[in-house]
DNA sequence: ATCGGAGTTTCGGTCCGCCTAAATTCTGGC
DNA sequence: GCCAGAATTTAGGCGGACCGAAACTCCGAT
């Protein structure tokens, strides 16, 4: 009835993930893509976790969690952030390098330690990447944002967050210093002005991988 | 070929950690017993062992690793307690409570995490219950050591170790200001003057956990 | 309005690690 | 030397997570 092994959590998570910045739903053929399996594995684990009450689905349509498989997903998703954070601020890692080895971690750790990273980081509010930690109850703060590459040229804002999942552009990016909390004006496509006045050039891939302040 | 499951290293460690202070071999009954599991799947577990040339076994008889399996089993051995050693030292964590977060932790981290915990930790030679930590090549520094329970009223020694086994042992020791490292005389049967003078009974599940130097 | 292809599900199969119950083998006491 | 009981292995099964291939459903283009 509890139902949360490794696997469970990674499709709840990915589940999760998917809509946190994007409105929309997944479907079935996409959450395969992301996690790497057969279509038919979906199938296979969705039936189990809709017989538990943590997703809703009707038959040849999209996922969607219920408010159950929200709260599970949130909790996953903040050991992860945590451990990611933690990796970055006290074990000497990049933030390219934490993802691997935050999904391996966050299903192996104990809530106590948990805990203890949390407590020894001084509560943080977001990981490295600019991702909003979910607190304990599910509560996940997520300012308004948009994509940089759905940005219209004079947009000035805030660098919100990066997305995780292209290591290289993280590289990328981290040597031209743009990270989260960076100011910067959309002076033509693919080209911001940073705080200190400095050009910066990104790559089409960067652009769809950095979310900015919806508002100027 | 490779095989190197959870399931896998913790039979191998299992193995290793019985002839570690006893010479003895160990059994498939005796085996099944530490790890909970049923004698048939012991059996069909070392066969995959067996196949992949890291243990020797002749059918009915008992379990010897071989090389390749002993520096499987160390290495192994060697994460769990430098993982033990890091939560005591650095994660606020008693030296009765680290078992259950090692033993999961031990399949769960990188080998670069392993190292930067190793470097954080200033290469230790012992974690906190005195059992020595294997090097990377499989190196084991190991003192002769007898069991208190076994040691003859007079004898006179420095404690080495203490098994983990029993966490209710652990706590009364630490009360009791028993550790590694500890001068004691054996005044009396399960009677012991440590070095300031102070008189402890240990109980006689203590005894059979603590080991001492076997010189005087 | 229909038809084909994309997306989804079903079906049968694999591997892993575990189980119980039923053989089988070994061994020590007579 | 034999034989009962203990230890071990074999046999058959289960649940979890995955797969490929085949069947099915759905929807948009014509």
């Amino acid at each position: 009835m509890t139902y949360t092994t490794g696997a469970a959590e990674d499709y709840l998570k990915t589940i999760y993930a998917h809509t946190e910045w994007q409105a929309e739903l997944i479907t079935p053929s996409a959450l395969a893509v992301r996690l790497g399996v057969a279509p038919s594995s979906v199938t296979e684990m969705v039936k189990k976790l809709a017989a538990n009450g943590l997703i809703a689905h009707v038959p040849y349509g999209p996922l969607a969690l219920t408010d159950a498989g929200r709260l599970r997903a949130t909790a996953v998703v903040r050991r992860h952030r945590l451990i990611e954070t933690w990796l970055v601020d006290e074990m000497g890692y990049d933030w390219d390098q934490v993802h691997d080895e935050a999904e391996v971690l966050e299903h192996a750790i104990s809530d106590r330690f948990l805990e203890a990273i949390n407590a020894r980081l001084g509560f943080p509010a977001h990981d490295p990447h600019g991702d909003p930690i979910p607190a304990a109850d599910g509560t996940v703060l997520r300012p308004p944002a948009l994509l940089l590459a759905e940005a219209v040229v004079g947009h000035a804002g805030t660098v919100l967050r990066i997305s995780d999942r292209d290591p290289t552009v993280l590289r990328k990016l981290a040597a031209d210093r743009i990270g989260p909390g960076a100011e910067f004006r959309l002076s033509a496509p693919l080209t911001i002005v940073l705080a200190d006045g400095q050009n910066r050039l990104v790559t089409p891939a960067a652009a769809a991988a950095i979310w900015v302040t919806a508002q100027a």
